[in-house]
DNA sequence: ATGTCCATCACGGATGGA
């Protein structure tokens, strides 16, 4: 089983680019991040068509986030992240897709640090660690897809010393994506790839593309029952160079089948 | 600070967010 994500920056300005790459790519699930429609502008019918079953988070202008199946509908297991019902920004979805519980999710940016989007940042960051404490403790495969605006990593990013002081790349957000490491999440770009400068995102400024000046924000992390399926993983990053594309490139993991 | 891109509101161009 193929799952992919992918911070599309807008899913019907650039609805060519999703179904061109969906039809190359053709992943078994999509997350999808950045929407930027509200529920009743999600282009259902042209996702449909191209053979995906699909459920989504809506919102105008920004975030948003979507779970696509090939061939089957995404069964709805939860509507935005546990812990604050205030939070109205649409950033968590979650099916249940063949035995697997797939989170898509699209944390927040948190620009600029310090302030006050940064310490939104923050407080969703130990929201989605305390949930993702529970998910482990159900000891099931999960799989957490997004765009998790987190530079793990010096090796994660061009030029370190550019980005030390962005929300991306913050000692405390950085030891965040750490500490989930270590509780028993499975990295899995990283882990399949240990010592390969793999980048996710090229900013549209100062030809970042052209300069490859790239960084990794798009992660899974996989639950220890369904980390050991884990056979390949890596970036469509052609994609990022198509015309009218996003600033992201897929990723992908591949899964064996379930024994039994 | 800058750079690019897009949606928004409201119909031209500023604004916000990334």
């Amino acid at each position: 089983m193929k799952i992919a994500t992918f911070n599309i920056n807008g899913v019907n300005g650039r609805l060519p680019v999703l179904l061109r790459w969906l039809e190359k790519a053709s992943p078994d699930v999509a997350c999808l991040q950045e929407l930027k429609a509200p529920d009743e502008r999600f282009p259902r019918r042209e996702i449909e068509k191209a053979g995906y079953g699909a459920i989504w988070q809506g919102q105008k202008s920004w975030n948003g986030v979507a779970i696509l199946a090939k061939g089957r509908d995404p069964l709805v297991t939860r509507r935005g992240l546990p812990g604050d019902v205030d939070d109205a920004q649409s950033r968590y979805l979650e099916a249940a897709i063949e035995g697997i519980l797939v989170g898509c999710l699209y944390l927040p940016n948190g620009n600029p640090a310090p302030g006050p989007k940064f310490d939104y940042k923050l407080r969703w960051i130990q929201r989605l660690t305390t949930y993702a404490e529970e998910l482990l403790e159900l000891d099931i495969p999960v799989v957490l897809a997004g765009d998790y605006n987190i530079i793990p990593t010096d090796l994660d990013v061009y030029k370190p010393e550019r980005w030390r002081r962005d929300a991306l790349f913050r000692p405390e957000v950085r030891e965040a994506f750490k500490a989930l490491t270590e509780e028993g999440w499975v990295d899995a770009l990283r882990t399949l790839h240990p010592d390969e400068r793999l980048y996710t995102f090229w900013d549209y400024f100062r030809n970042a593309w052209g300069r490859d000046a790239g960084l990794r924000l798009d992660h899974f992390l996989l639950s220890p029952s369904v980390a050991h399926r884990l056979s390949a993983a890596g970036v469509d990053k052609p994609v990022r160079g198509w015309d009218k594309t996003s600033d992201h490139a897929p990723a992908w993991i591949e899964l064996a089948d379930a024994e039994g």
